[in-house]
DNA sequence: TTGTATGCGTTATCAT
DNA sequence: ATGATAACGCATACAA
């Protein structure tokens, strides 16, 4: 005896119904049906509470309406919008998220891939940092922030022009000597465009500026030591700061204030995300707001929409910038 | 010609190896089998890349390897860290998580229910707000905050001891009268005890206070009235606030600091959740902050030990204080 | 239009 | 110990 606990299923509805498999079948389907039939059958269906086992679907149709999201973690509140949207994105076309935190490690990454490789998922939107993930075409792949190949399509935000507006703002609120302070990844990805489209503003707007940047594994005492170095009798060199996300603002505005250094009088600091604290509350600081939810949307557009011919290798959506109490503005 | 584009099957492992279905079956169970065979196999699973269909075994098997997670979202920086750690949690025994973002909707978390009772998923972890879910005894299910009756277990963090240790710590930090402000769902629920917890230690501590207590959908002006009700010449009439949680315990510091008060000098606040902004960053205010990871920790091991008989129907786990910057104890 | 039969990839029960 | 075969729940081509 085994079918006690389990769910009903068609063979259930059917024998309930009197009617043929196949007639419930497309019942469930919404092919024709004689009239008499289709309500003998949603009446049985409403009695036992059938559901489709939408796992036996997928095994028969090869399609499993789930799509697999690859995040680092969901720690970070750009990270956590980004899930929230994409689920809200996949919700809308009838699509379940698996979510996979991989903790930034290689080898979970590239594990969670290859399990989804195996149509486990239609599909897979990832936000990894291997730089030599095995990704067969058989499974449809959408990238975030990093382009893996000509053949898979990667979007962002427009981090060049971010790094421009971050510049620009700087510049229409008085600072004349400013500084770009990074941290993550070394090997090349879309935001590290970011530094190019600073500089590139600093230059059009005359603006005198330095760089310091550290990868992921680097002691954060360095960005310390260097705004020390630059930091003579009560006063800083620079009376602007653009940091490459908001999270490494935050820590770099309480170094500053650890210093005796006033953010914004003395200093000012613009981020980049543009995450809020608890979804509708304030930024964390000044920032460079990124679309999540275009973002997201995209994403799952791309991802699902069966033309593979038509996929645009770098799709890049407009940012904004908000202020958020760390620049004179407010 | 279907076969091209799939992943391969057993059956092509099978014939690449030159053995019967059935032995393929064994060699990926583990299943004793001849040294010879067992090479030919996995020699020929390698080849192909294979990798097993979890959807076919979990139809034979009416096991899924998957459980839902339902959450209002991952904006609020507490949810993410839940999603977080349960995602850690399941992954450590082998499960994947579904998502579902229920946008606190009524229905939305009914039909995500619905939707996994039917062998979907192998189990639910909800954080719901439905006063009246339909949950069929088949599917395990384990509730976080909200107790769901007698056969559902409910993991929260010892809310009570929270308020009482918010209380306490307001009195060791020197305040003589004190408010307790809440916003959140009237309907019965663990958090709610958190007012109970701080009434209870004010009385021990002989702290005079106060209750502004407003549900979800009320105007987020009544705290502003109140607070404005009870501020003359420049002084409250309160010198601490424990606030039902971070996210409100941010706005109204906002609130107080319009209003030309200094926190933590004039008002000492205190909220509930102890999530970071980054993960390891700093606390958004000072807080009693929830084991999360014990949470996600024992909600898993609830929903997936096999014993349905040793089902608790409530595990309150202990709370700890953190301060972060909106107390005088930094 | 309705019913029947077959196959999806796997596991498990049988003979061999 | 190994190989053939049925069954899991569903969809569909085909026969009635």
């Amino acid at each position: 005896m085994k079918r006690q606990n389990s769910a009903p299923t068609m063979k259930d509805v059917a024998r309930e119904a009197g009617v043929a498999l196949g007639t419930v079948s497309k019942v469930v389907n919404g092919i024709p049906v004689g009239e008499a039939y289709r309500k003998k059958v949603e009446d049985a269906i409403e009695k036992l509470n059938y559901q489709v086992n939408s796992y036996a679907q997928g095994l028969k149709a090869n399609k499993t309406c789930t799509v697999a999201l690859l995040l680092p973690s969901t720690l970070n509140p750009f990270f956590a919008e980004l899930a929230y949207y994409i689920d809200i994105a996949l919700l809308k076309r009838k699509y379940r998220m698996l979510l996979c935190c991989t903790a930034s490690d290689i080898n979970a990454e590239q594990e969670y891939i290859t399990m989804a490789q195996q149509n486990k998922v239609d599909g897979i939107i990832g936000l990894t940092y291997n730089p030599n993930l095995r990704i067969e075409e058989s499974t449809p792949y959408v990238s975030i922030d990093r382009s893996l190949g000509p053949r898979i399509p990667c979007v962002a935000s427009d981090n060049f022009a971010g790094g421009h507006l971050a510049a620009e703002k700087l510049a229409d609120l008085g600072c004349k000597s400013v500084a770009f302070l990074r941290t993550g990844s070394s090997l090349s990805n879309e935001p590290n465009k970011r530094k190019a489209g600073f500089e590139n503003g600093c230059l059009a707007r005359h603006l005198n500026y330095e760089l310091k940047i550290i990868d992921d594994g680097d002691p954060f005492q360095e960005f310390i030591d260097f705004l020390e170095m630059h930091y003579h009798k009560g006063r800083l060199d620079f009376d602007g700061l653009f940091c490459v996300n908001d999270e490494l603002a935050c820590r770099i505005i309480r170094v500053l204030q650890n210093m005796g250094l006033r953010v914004p009088e003395d200093v000012q600091v613009i981020g980049f995300d543009g995450a809020k604290g608890f979804g509708h509350g304030d930024y964390y600081c000044s920032t460079i707001v990124q679309p999540t939810a275009e973002i997201a949307e995209m994403c799952v557009e791309l991802l699902l929409q069966g033309n593979m011919s038509v996929r645009p290798p770098l799709i890049c959506l407009p940012v904004s910038y908000a202020a958020g109490g760390t620049t004179k503005d407010m």
